[in-house]
DNA sequence: TAGGTATATTGCAATATTACGATTAACTAA
DNA sequence: TTAGTTAATCGTAATATTGCAATATACCTA
């Protein structure tokens, strides 16, 4: 136990959950912010930004580098990370699927 | 250690940040796709169609409910629960500023 | 080559999550 | 009242996550 059961749902959930986690830390949202209105930085730029530790912020990288939500080109001694386009929009259209829907009430709840 | 530092971030990046958590396991995607479908539904549904132990179903209902996500009327012996529409616009709203962007790559990475 | 800079990795401790059997609580019907 | 149904809660085991110090790696410059 302790471990998701993977095997029982569509690929289309496990995706949406994987891509739900990795945004699921307010540090890994505020990367994506700074990213979005930055376009571009460096691991050290997010630690005196966020106030994290180098280790922590460097994994969290590593969790948005691992669904390939960023990349990262390694520029001299630094390495210079910013979103990858295709990804972020396959995570635009995933969630607007589950989370974009026009509901109307026509239940007694 | 083990415990997220939620006093560094913004009240937005820790609300993103519960609200992704809260969609970041299939079992609760599955369950908001349900509810999406059928507009209502009570537990004992849910664990013939996920195929999950009563007790973990209920356990994923629960934290759909913590946020309010979805909400439960009791009925009898069963509990029917839908989509509490005004959290699900209110999430709507929160992700489509941080994944709704129209980016353009000016950027040399 | 030696020292400095930037990032990744390792190892560890604390806490959280996932899953389920067993039990409890609350209602319904005989 | 008693038995059956439905869902929540408790307790527990296995695994995952978070955070950081220490270390390793890689590159740059003098």
């Amino acid at each position: 136990m302790g471990l998701t059961k993977t095997e029982i749902y569509t690929d289309r959930q496990n995706e949406i959950a994987s891509f739900a986690k990795v945004i699921a830390h307010p540090a890994r949202v505020a990367i994506l912010q700074y990213l979005l209105k930055h376009e571009q930085c460096i691991c050290g730029t997010l630690v005196e930004e966020i106030g994290l530790a180098q280790a922590t912020i460097s994994q969290h990288l590593k969790e948005l580098k691992s669904v390939n939500l960023i990349k990262g080109n390694i520029e001299g001694t630094s390495v210079c990370y910013c979103i990858n386009l295709n990804v972020y929009k396959k995570i635009q259209k995933l969630f607007n699927e589950l989370l974009g829907r026009d509901i109307k009430l026509n239940n007694n709840c």
